[in-house]
RNA sequence: GGCCCAGUGGCGCAGUCGGUUAGCGCGUCGCCCUGUCACGGCGAAGGUCGCGGGUUCGAGUCCCGUCUGGGUCGCCA
């Protein structure tokens, strides 16, 4: 059908008849000679039509006409060049051409030029992709499929597909749903993650498995977050941490260095929670940023001012912020409200060290001369406070840091900082978490019931849930979550005993993951793996603000698809049918 | 579930303090144009101002409700 791809064409080929086939990208109609830049796949070549019959048949194209054409490659004349395009200095003059479909006049124009509204595109994401910019996302989503499988075959991983309709798991997340018309009020669950298969697997023998899977999850989405989405799954037998990082680096590494042409420097540094929570004030800080929060309880245990009289007080620079207009405090205030805080105290250093607002006013004279100091504030700086329990505060501290680092333009953005967060705690108090899926107990897994401790606390852990450390990991790229993963229990005792803190019965137990829990009966071998959020990745590297962006048909916030109108009603005889009404379930009742 | 922002020809936007015929750019259609490359020139068509109610002599504009989209907090191990 043709003999070139349009974007492939340079001075060599001058004097050589060519078939090119592709969409009408733009037209521009002189009457005597018409241009048309040819879109295809590989890029844009000009096709010029001249006078008589070829002009004349050229005046009926229209935009995104699917067209072929077959003509002589010439070089441009002299000063008529375009540098722009890598076909630039050569065009098609044609001598036949065919329409092969016409186009209707489209919904939105496809010129990258202009800017277009994100749900026009999604309904015609069809032609959304046709411009080449989110064509290239797509095709660099591709590559990095391919070099992520490249690197674990390499390393003799196995591809291993797991279902997607199976048993709900017990991930926190609230499952999507689907009726057993075979078994009237009996559901299949959709897998939050393929985590017990591939655990499965490892029992099985296959030491080394991957797999690019579909994962479900039916919560609220964000411009980060889908419906479904995907994740590069690893899971590997006879291995510690260390292995699994090195393999996750690996993979890393290799994906920023072909598609972002940035090399990691190796090791990536790890940080511990600990002390990513007291330095950041998040799990997943943003390292581009090197300003910290400073810890005052100490240095505050005496005072008189009574908000400050709290098991924890911690305080943020604002590089220059003591010179922000009243209006902007106030602003930040606003914002810490929104975030579920009483305010954003604080206190503005002068150029000459003295220090002013409410809270200067509040505090002990011996506080207020070292205070600059202890919180690692300059003259002309602002420091923010935080009080209360510490968990909380942090968190304050940690968002109020991130957008200092935005509305200062503190951030590179063209830099990458990679980081590991490790010893994360193995549980937390259950109070703030509404899990109630999972066991009746104060405490709750911060990862999932089968996440070990670290080799410290594997024997004793139950003696103080509260600082055991779980053996796991997250990997976090600019202060995203772009990976995580764990070390799993492989011994049946360890894994009673961490049932029992959770306060999961062995019936219940039984009842959810009765199949692991068999499995894990005959010799598993010691394993863990790690889980890359695919579609974040993915985002990072093509520089996008949304995954929606990396996502062929993606949802919109409401989960709905305006492409197809998912989701639909169905019929009444599809709903008898699916026995979605079924009264009576069989098997045992919830 | 809470909060914030937006919704005006196909697309992107303007519309002042509530006032008479709702503008602009792009696109579309017609005519013209032999070197453009986001071509250019002339002309034309195209609107239930998201939807429902209210206030008013009068509502795109103000009020209430609702829907949709985006962001954010909760939520998402």
């Amino acid at each position: 059908m043709r003999s070139h791809d349009a974007g492939t064409l340079r001075a060599e080929h001058a004097g050589q008849t060519v078939t090119l086939a592709g969409w009408v990208a733009r037209r521009r109609d002189h009457g005597g000679v018409i241009f048309i830049d040819l879109r295809d796949a590989s890029g844009i070549a000009q096709v010029v039509f001249r006078e008589g019959e070829m002009a004349q048949a050229a005046h009926r194209l229209r935009a995104e006409y699917c067209v072929r054409v077959a003509g002589t490659v010439a070089m441009r004349p002299e000063g008529n060049e375009n540098r722009e395009i890598a076909t630039g200095t050569i065009e098609v003059t044609a001598d036949l051409l065919e329409v092969l479909s016409e186009s209707a006049p489209l919904p939105f124009p496809l010129d990258e030029h202009l800017q277009v509204g994100e749900e026009i595109r999604l309904r015609h994401r069809y032609l959304d992709l046709r411009r080449p910019g989110q064509a290239a996302t797509m095709r660099m989503r591709s590559e990095a499929n391919r070099i992520a499988r490249a690197v674990l075959d390499d390393e003799g991983f196995v591809e291993v597909e797991t279902p997607t309709l199976t048993r709900s798991t017990p991930e926190g997340a609230r499952d999507f749903l689907v009726p057993a018309r075979l078994q009237p009020g009996s559901w299949y669950a959709l897998p939050q993650s393929p985590q017990l298969f591939k655990q499965l697997l490892m029992v099985a023998g296959m030491e080394r498995y991957y797999q690019i899977a579909r994962c479900y999850r039916d919560e609220d989405f964000r411009a980060d977050r889908q419906p479904e989405f995907t994740q590069l799954d690893i899971e590997m037998s006879f291995v510690d941490q260390d292995d699994v990082i090195g393999m996750g680096e690996r993979i890393v590494a290799a994906l920023w260095s072909e598609l972002a042409g940035y090399e990691i420097a190796s090791p990536i540094p790890r940080l511990s929670y600990a002390d990513a929570m007291g330095r950041y004030g998040t799990d997943k800080p943003d390292l581009r940023l090197s300003l910290e929060l400073a810890e005052l309880t100490v240095y505050f245990s005496d005072t008189p001012f009574r908000v400050f009289q709290a098991p924890y007080v911690g305080s943020v620079v604002m590089p220059g912020g003591a010179h922000q207009p009243r209006r902007q405090l106030d602003a930040w205030q606003e914002w810490a409200k929104q975030r579920g805080a009483k305010g954003l105290a604080y206190v503005l250093v002068g150029e000459d060290g003295t220090l002013s607002g409410p809270v200067a006013r509040n505090i002990a004279d011996g506080e207020r001369e070292g205070l600059a100091k202890a919180a690692g504030a300059e003259p002309g700086d602002c420091i923010f406070f935080a009080a209360g329990e510490a968990g909380e505060a942090r968190r304050l501290l940690g968002a109020a840091r991130e957008e200092i680092g935005r509305s200062c333009g503190l951030i590179d953005e063209s830099a990458w900082s990679f980081v590991w967060i490790v010893d994360a705690p193995l549980f937390e108090l259950a109070e703030y978490s509404g899990d109630i899926s999972m066991g009746a107990g104060r405490w709750t897994a911060l990862h999932h019931p089968f996440t070990s401790p670290t080799p410290d606390w594997v024997e004793h852990f139950e003696s103080d849930p509260g600082a055991a450390l779980a053996y796991a990991y997250d990997i976090v790229c600019n202060g995203n979550e772009i990976g995580g993963g764990s070390i799993r229990i492989h011994r049946a005792d360890v894994q009673q005993c961490v049932f029992a803190v959770l306060g999961i019965s062995e019936e219940d137990a039984r009842e959810k993951f009765g199949f692991l829990l068999d499995a894990l009966d005959y010799g598993p071998p010691p394993h863990g793996g790690i889980a890359f959020g695919w579609d974040r990745i993915c985002m990072l590297l093509a520089g996008a603000d949304s995954l929606r962006d990396v996502i062929a048909f993606p949802k919109t916030g409401g989960g709905y698809d305006p492409l197809t109108g998912a989701p639909a009603p169905i019929t009444a005889a599809q709903r008898a049918e699916a026995g979605v009404d079924a009264a009576k379930p069989r098997g045992k009742p919830e």
